[in-house]
RNA sequence: GGCGGCGUAGCUCAGGUGGUUAGAGCGGAGGUCUCAUAAGCCUCUUGUCCGGGGUUCGAGUCCCUGCGCCGCCA
């Protein structure tokens, strides 16, 4: 079978409460699923919850719940958001669920029987009422980050993973593949990070019960990250399942937001070596949002809910801001100005209008019927060879997940489009009989400009796209579903002159209402 | 403190290996069409390219230095 397009969000912790980061990371996965899709190929997309822990422990215990108990109803909020961000995700992983404690354990015994895994002492700050250590760095003047009370220097038993064992192969991984830590800035951290030397990592704790044990030592639970990384492997059929291991094994790209570039950039791989598994093609960490300017947080109390985004502005509005707005991989600032900018202005006013007012035209001059153009003068070879080039650069961009870029490459078309109206005056040309076949002609092209924005769109924004393909007259398809245009592919928008003659246009219907600033 | 990066029009940013009048989008000013979501299209607007020094026939682009900002690590 087959290798498909493995891609991964991380899986994330499934107490949190899901804000605008959970939504960036799992819209941009999405979209590249979809890209995919529509250039061919085969496509697994992996999203999930992390469920253990001490956090998901303590607030069992402060609801009077069960650990299990909890997740399972809280795992309900990513889940839902989602559906409404119309993620096509082909499997959601909990690392509760029993196939994935055997992973976890399984790749444990893998790493030990390497000889990488041995019984030492962790020693860090304890808090004791809080029942957690602290490295150096969390603390918040010498006190816990968490209560503020005074901490101490206490020892556990811990087994330990021979990292430092890794350091040199991991090194040489990354330097002969540029690709495998992007963008390029954050593997030069990487490479820094490692030119100080690792040290073996505390894979074990005993100060909590709420997690995957030790295989043949219960008294520990598997280190949160060690149990966390595994699910790549778990949802892939690791270690029970070769045949599907094989299909999706090694991932194509894990989609990361930078605070945990480490643990995928680093920690993972030395894993995978030491199991004897092959490494991820791609790590890729993208930006953090601020919000109005400022850092997101509770007790700014500007954390942006997706949810509410979506119900105020559409799903596609949301997914192409944040796709849009800011390069993937840089950070961003989310701000209500320049969200409605670019909602007015791109998607209204440029391509919303420009579906509008062709298909007006139509109905109005064609009566809503597609006429077969004459042979092509030079404006419109002009747009011909525009749209040629949109589409190679969009292809290219999105590719390296240039988000931005890719929908940037897009807008030549749509504007030259809007120009190409205009330069021709369907209106004009309707009051002479003599250039009916001119109409035609121009009409066609403005359509053909469309459909092949349609295509191209919905991976980013999968309703739009469908919404245009249906007042376009083109055959149904469902796309929010995770399909592709009428079964159309990247390939058909690279072709010029595949609007079918004779389509019955739908009614125009604005494509995205402006909204008041 | 160590390593890395950045500082270009009001704003956000492009500007491989140095070469004629430094660009885009947004914003702002004016004009124009009427098919359209008070949309579209056209024209115009401004730059000590952070400061200083140097290399060069020639530097936004290379070197040194100062200032400011950011990231990773400690």
């Amino acid at each position: 079978m087959a290798k498909a397009f493995f891609i991964t969000t991380p899986i994330y912790y499934v107490n949190d409460v899901p804000h605008l980061g959970h939504a960036y990371t799992t819209v941009a996965a999405d979209t590249l699923a979809r890209f995919k899709r529509l250039e061919g190929r085969e496509v697994f997309l992996l999203t999930g919850t992390d469920e253990h822990g001490q956090k998901v422990e303590k607030a069992a215990r402060e609801y009077g719940e069960t650990p299990i108990q909890l997740a399972d109803r809280v795992v309900n909020r990513y889940k839902d958001l989602w559906t409404r961000l119309q993620i096509t995700h082909d499997r959601f992983i909990r690392t509760t669920e029993p196939h994935h404690r055997h992973a976890v354990q399984a790749i444990y015994r893998a790493v030990q029987a390497n000889g990488d895994i041995y019984l030492g002492e962790y020693e860090d700050w304890y808090c004791t009422p809080c029942e957690t250590f602290w490295t150096e760095k969390e603390l918040v003047e010498g006190r816990c980050p968490s209560c503020g009370r005074p901490v101490e220097r206490l020892k556990e038993a811990s087994y330990f993973f021979r990292m430092s064992k890794y350091e040199e192969p991991l090194r040489r991984h990354i330097e002969a593949h540029p690709e495998f830590i992007q963008p390029a800035s954050r593997r030069n951290e990487i490479l820094g990070f490692l030119k100080e030397g690792l040290r073996d990592l505390s894979v074990s704790r005993t100060t909590f019960a709420w997690g995957i044990p030790v295989p043949d030592d219960p008294r520990h639970v598997i280190y949160v990250w060690f149990d966390a990384l595994t699910n790549y492997l778990s949802a892939a059929g690791y270690p029970d399942a070769p045949g599907e291991l094989a299909r999706l094994w090694p991932a194509d790209v894990h989609i990361i937001g930078k605070d945990i570039l480490r643990f995928h950039a680093v920690y993972w791989p030395t894993f995978l070596m030491a199991a004897r598994l092959a490494l991820p093609e791609a790590v890729f960490a993208h930006g953090w949002w601020t919000v109005e300017g400022q850092k997101m947080s509770k007790s700014l109390g500007n954390v942006v809910e997706p949810g509410a985004l979506v119900e105020e502005f559409g799903v596609d509005a949301v997914r192409y801001f944040l796709l849009r707005e800011v390069p993937f991989g840089q950070d961003g600032d989310f701000s209500r100005t320049a969200f409605v900018h670019r909602l007015n202005g791109e998607l209204a006013n440029d391509l919303g209008n420009l579906l509008n007012r062709t298909l007006t035209m139509v109905q109005r001059y064609l009566q809503g019927r597609v006429a077969r153009p004459e042979a092509p003068g030079p404006l419109d070879e002009e747009l011909r060879d525009t749209a040629a080039e949109a589409v190679r650069g969009y292809r290219t961009a999105m590719a390296e997940l240039g988000f931005s870029r890719g929908l940037q490459s897009l807008w030549p078309l749509v504007n030259l489009a809007n120009k190409y109206v205009d330069e021709n005056a369907p209106w004009t040309l309707a009051k002479e009989p003599a250039k009916a076949s001119r109409l035609r002609t121009v009409l066609y092209h403005a359509l053909e400009a469309l459909r092949i924005t349609a295509i191209c769109l919905s991976p980013v924004m999968p309703g739009a796209a469908e919404k245009m393909w249906q007042q376009l007259g083109l055959q149904g398809s469902s796309v929010v579903g995770g399909e592709t245009l009428g079964g159309h592919r990247l390939a058909d928008a690279e072709q010029w002159g595949r609007f079918p003659e004779g389509t019955a246009v739908g009614r125009p219907s604005p494509l995205f209402p402006r909204v008041e600033g």
